[in-house]
Parts: C-alpha cells; structure tokens; sequence
DNA sequence: CTCCTTAGAGAGCAGTGCTCACAAACAGGA
DNA sequence: TCCTGTTTGTGAGCACTGCTCTCTAAGGAG
C-alpha cells in the first residue's frame, strides 16, 4: 500500500464519483424510480455490465447517494447554525430548523431518499449512521450549551415514563451530556415535527391547509423552541 | 343504464377488485417497488394485456391502491375514536393518534404507499383528496366539540402572522368551524409531529433513540395535546 | 338476428438488472 | 525485462418489466 495512488486507484476513484455524479443527476431529474444503471453506463460511453466492478447492484449505488445525501445536509444544516452566536440558542434552533427545510426545498429528490419510503427490504447500512446524526449532533449541542448556560426554562409537560427516561439518557450521553432526559424526550418531539412538518411540505400533504408554508414553520418552529424550553430571543 | 347490473358490469366490477386484492397482497408482501402488472396477470390466469382494460397504467393501480389505504385509515381511526365518549375530548386525540399509529404498524407498506414519498412526477390526483382528509376531519370535530363545550384552555404561544392566520381560517370554516386559527395553527403543528414520529418510527429513523417508540409516542401525543390546549383528562 | 361495444389473447417493442466468459490493461516480484 | 496474478472493460445473453397493437370472441341493445 503506497501514498502515491497507482494510476488503476485513481481511475477507479474518478470512475466511481463519475458514476455517482451522473446517478445522482437522474435521480434529481427523474427521482429515484427510474435511476437506471444502463442509461448511467451509455451516458458514460462504457458497457452496461462494467457499472457493476463499481457498485455491485443498483441498490448500493442507492445506498451511496443515500450516505452523500445525509452528509449534503448534515454540512449544510452545521453551516447555517455555525453562523449563529452560539450564546443565542434559539436562534441557533431557529437556523437548523431554516437550513434542514431549506435544504430540503432544494434538493427534494435527495430529501425523499432519506427521508421517503425506504425501499423495501432495505435496512439502512451500518455506514449510513454516523452521517444520519449529523443534525441531530447540532441539536444536541445547541441544548447542552443551552443547558450549561442555564438558560433552558422549565416547562410544564408530562413526566417521563422510565423507559422513556432510559433511552432520553442514551441519547443524552451520546450527543448532549448532562442535559435532563426530560428537555431529551421533549427535543425529540420537536425533532420528529421538525421532518413530518418539511416532509408533508414536500410531499404534497399541506396543499389546501398551510401551502405555503413559511409562516406556519416559522410558528411551529417557535412552537418547538417552547416546548423545549428554550430562551425567548 | 340499468339498476340490475349486466353480466358483464358485475363481472368487471369483479375482476377490478381481484386486480386490485392481488396488487396489494404483492404490495403488501414486497413492497410498491415489486408491484407487477405482469405477475397479478400471471395469477389471475389472464394475459398480461388484458390488465390495461381495467387500469391504465401501473400507476393507476397504485393510485387505487392509496386511495384504498387513505379510505382503510380513515375508517380505522373513525372508529377507534368513535368509542370514545364524546365529552373525553383529550382521550378522543389519545385515540385519534393510537389509531393512526397502530394502523401504520399494522400495514406499513400501505402507509409507506401514502405518507412515503411520491412517485417522482407523480401528482396526487383529484379523487385521493377526500379520502385523506377523513383523519383530519375527526381531528376538527374534536376541537370543535372542545371548543364549543368551552373546555380548550388558553396556550401561551407566538401570535399568528396574517398568512398563517388566514390559512388556519381556511382550514376552521372546512373541519372545525368557529374553533380560533390559533388553536387551528397548532393543532397543525400537533398534526405534523404525529404523522413525522409515526414516519420515523417505520421508516427506522427512532432506531438508537426512542425505538421502541410505545413511550415516546405516549408522552408526544400529551405533549402535542397540551399545546393544543385540551383538558387534562 | 344484427351490429356495435367490450373483454381477452398473443405477439412484439423497447427497455431493465444482472451474470458470465473472455480479452485487454495494469502492478509488482523475480 | 519478463511473467504472473489481479483488475478492468466488453458483449452476448437471460429473465424480466410496462405497454401497444392487431385480432378474435363474447356480451348487450335494438
């Protein structure tokens, strides 16, 4: 194994994002149904069957564009909240919130591949994980600092069952030490709105309700920042 | 036209819901991905041709397919909410998202079919719109009934822009009539959070958070409640 | 009984994912 | 430098898909 890449490693690399790049225009231009390896291979001027010394089935050239698409919107999503003083948590909240939805307007195709049906049969693959929480590290991070600063206000809710409480506290550890499983439990509410709200955005869900729907996210999103007890401004 | 129908009606009408049963026991069984014209041909023991007389196209069949599952839905969370006794108004949204949830659990494929995202280039036709809003109109009757008994308690939130204001009016004059575009504009809110957590649960995203989900979805729908402003019990 | 509409059959087109045997091109050791 | 094993690319081919077309054979209404 050599620092200097042999010239078969650099094909293969360029190859490899060539493939990619081109998969990922069709699916932009004609969703991911009709992502098709032969039409990869004439765009490409080579034979239908070599796609396959690269991506050994049309699934797991999927699966590729699945683990670009997380980390498009994870660097877009830490990008917008960087931006924010980091003394100012609900703007911060505010920013990660604009930044996944406007990531999502943006590139809806790649929003539905992580966030549509997932194929079925599919299992997420252990590689897709780490670039999955991307956002959710900015989220957590957000509310330990928030925390730390003691400015997260108490808010009424429901107690905690101790289930709920056990997995608060994993996540807890895992991307936002010291924080109560309570603000947890009540972040992963606002979570979950956050991508039923953008999803039903995109999929067509909020026409003849809240389409569009700038100010309803605006409000929801401030609705989210209550329940989980952060600062007014 | 004839009020007894003809042979042939009855046998169209017949094979129009053998088609329709086979598709979704394919879909059912390997997802809308594998659906096949030529299959449910194969096992009905007719031509594969002879499946355009009765649809279109594959995506006709589909589109039959979610209608059928947004009238299953609807009807499934009619009833679960209808044996609650009217004047419960929280344990009528406890149902309300029990039913959504369990439904979803039981027959994932058909969720995943509408609340999935949508065939690229595919718009949801017309005729799906009454079906989807059987959900949302027991939601608005509930409010409804809420308000008008006097029991939805003030919320302290963010006042509503003029947009908002007026969409969330849209939505009170259709399901939930004299009930305020603020209790509206959350209920939105609350709406979304139910269907994103439901998503996220079948579709693997609360995997290494809430999964399993039975106590976090117990303590989001109080949550969403409470934001709504129903009663305590 | 006639005539028109409709249902079904079967061949065929253009496309798909994927496999396989084969031939070049490359990389590294002798 | 040659030689050998690994990689890459090729083209034919299999089994499948959605969909169209022409043709035949059944209803059904007058």
């Amino acid at each position: 194994m050599n620092a200097v890449r042999t010239a078969r490693q650099r094909a293969r690399d360029e190859l490899t994002s060539a493939i990619k790049a081109e998969a990922l225009r069709q699916v932009v231009a004609e969703g991911p149904q009709r992502l098709s390896l032969r039409s990869i291979a004439r765009e490409l001027g080579m034979a239908s069957s070599a796609i396959y010394r690269y991506f050994p089935s049309r699934d797991d050239l999927l699966t590729a564009l699945i683990i670009d698409a997380y980390d498009s919107l994870g660097a877009a999503v830490e990008d917008v909240e960087s931006h924010v003083p980091r003394e100012y948590i609900r703007a911060r909240w505010q920013a990660l919130c604009a930044g996944v939805r406007t990531w999502a307007r943006q590139r809806s195709q790649e929003y539905a591949l992580i966030f549509g049906s997932p194929v079925p049969g599919y299992r997420a693959p252990e590689e897709t994980i780490a670039p999955a929480s991307r956002v959710a590290v900015v989220l957590g991070k957000l509310l330990a600092d928030g925390w730390a600063a003691g400015e997260l206000r108490q808010v009424q809710a429901p107690p905690l069952r101790p289930g709920l409480a056990e997995q608060a506290e994993g996540v807890a550890t895992a991307i936002a030490p010291d924080v109560p499983s309570e603000v947890l439990a009540r972040a992963l509410v606002a979570w979950t709105q956050l991508f039923g709200m953008v999803s039903f955005e995109l999929f067509g869900h909020l026409v003849g309700s809240a389409d569009p729907a700038d100010e309803f996210f605006e409000h929801a999103v401030g609705c989210m920042a209550d329940l989980m007890g952060l600062p007014a401004e």
